[in-house]
DNA sequence: TCACGTCTTCACCAAACCTTCACAGCTTTT
DNA sequence: AAAAGCTGTGAAGGTTTGGTGAAGACGTGA
């Protein structure tokens, strides 16, 4: 019941345990899955199937990711998530005219990997507006650009993020674990350090003339409240 | 009588203390609890009730906590997070072919837990109702916001949980007893501090022009009345 | 390598909150 | 009418929670 979310994502991947496990978080979240164990029925799959994403492995048999992405991106523009072992030949990767969407470095969380579907669906998908509204604050999530009361605001990387969870639910009230959860995967990190990012972001907040924006919901975490 | 919120949670643990603590803030949420010592009895109770969600732990006698998941998994699509003592091998645990929904590592805090269940079902079932009505009394449990008449009334988090916890059942007489329970579980406080809780939100209530909402039953308790 | 911006932790403080108590007021019982 | 039983109430004390500034860790690019 309640298939709201039915994209379908293809898995791109020779090592099968790597490629169960991200096939189950993916499933966890809803999504519908392709798996592939090397380049050449990953593209088969990728014709027959028209994903809505792709996690595509580099290192594979038959046809290497790389060259997997350059026909993907000669047919059309499918999202697409390359998996790394090494760090270095990314930009590269980024830079150059092949243009994946985003890539992630071995060895990965498969929650990490699932928080970057989620953000390159969002960012993709025409359904999904780029623009959120709280009030006064305006959050560009294509260009990634704050705005209060028509004017540009300096955030921080991860003030970013916090701020771009909270207002994707108005109002809704965030415990500090959802938050971390959220804007910080892959960090161990006390639940103090929300505190401390969003101590910061009150005081641009502020600054900027939107004092009570992001408001204490005491003995839960916070929320962002631009209503009535 | 008010089915608002019906889901029942099936509790599957050993440590009778442990379950004790679970069920009594699940239940503070408004939801139904059963409880299983082992995975035997926790298959018959699943089979028998057909819960909404599993809290499962792993360390179990009878039958593990493995071999429950992996039977509920064969006969449906239950909702299961698991409670483990270690947090290694958890990737594995959800991944690979058993599909657990979440988890939580011991020792875990119950607020934390019910979040989990909250956010668990919110992904289940996307459109729960989240608005408390009655009389001119509106609690938005998502937001953690109380309003009287349409505007915010400011309330501490005890006394929204005694409000949250009277406005699920309307017009039911709790007893001080029961508020303590569903509002304070682990707290060991007199039962005149409802009282004393219940004095300031009249307070709050009449400074909002809801005078009468709150209504005191001799002998008894209290209870909620908006209305006819 | 250094400089810089950012992230994280920590310790301390203030504010908010919870609980208890004593007593007053009211209701019911004797 | 007095006694006994409940509930309302204000204030005091102790506890918990969140805000805050500073210091150190970390990573990146010059």
């Amino acid at each position: 019941m309640t298939a709201v979310n039915t994209n379908l994502i293809l898995i791109v991947e020779d090592e099968l345990e790597i490629a169960e496990v991200l096939e189950a978080y993916l499933r966890r979240e809803g999504w519908r899955t392709e798996r592939a164990l090397d380049g050449q029925r990953a593209l088969d799959l990728y014709r027959a199937t028209k994903p809505d994403l792709i996690l595509l492995d580099i290192q594979m048999p038959i046809l290497d990711g790389l060259e997997v992405l350059r026909r993907v991106r000669a047919d059309g523009t499918t999202p697409v998530i390359m998996l790394t072992a090494r760090a270095e030949d990314i930009d590269k990767l980024i830079g150059l005219e092949l243009g994946a969407d985003d890539y992630v470095v071995k060895p990965f969380s498969p929650r990490e990997v699932v928080a970057r579907v989620k953000a390159v669906l969002r960012r993709v998908h025409p359904q999904t507006p780029n623009m959120l509204r709280v009030g006064s604050l305006e959050l560009d999530t294509q260009s990634v650009i704050v705005k209060i009361h028509g004017s540009r605001m300096d955030v921080t990387p991860t003030e970013y993020r916090l701020l771009e969870t909270l207002a994707r639910s108005p109002a809704r009230a965030f415990s500090r674990t959802e938050l971390l959860e959220a804007a910080l995967p892959e960090s161990d990190a006390l639940e103090r350090v929300v505190d401390a990012h969003l101590k910061n972001l009150r005081r641009k907040l502020d600054d900027a003339g939107a004092r009570d924006l992001l408001e204490t919901v005491r003995g839960i975490g916070y929320r962002l409240w631009g209503g009535v």
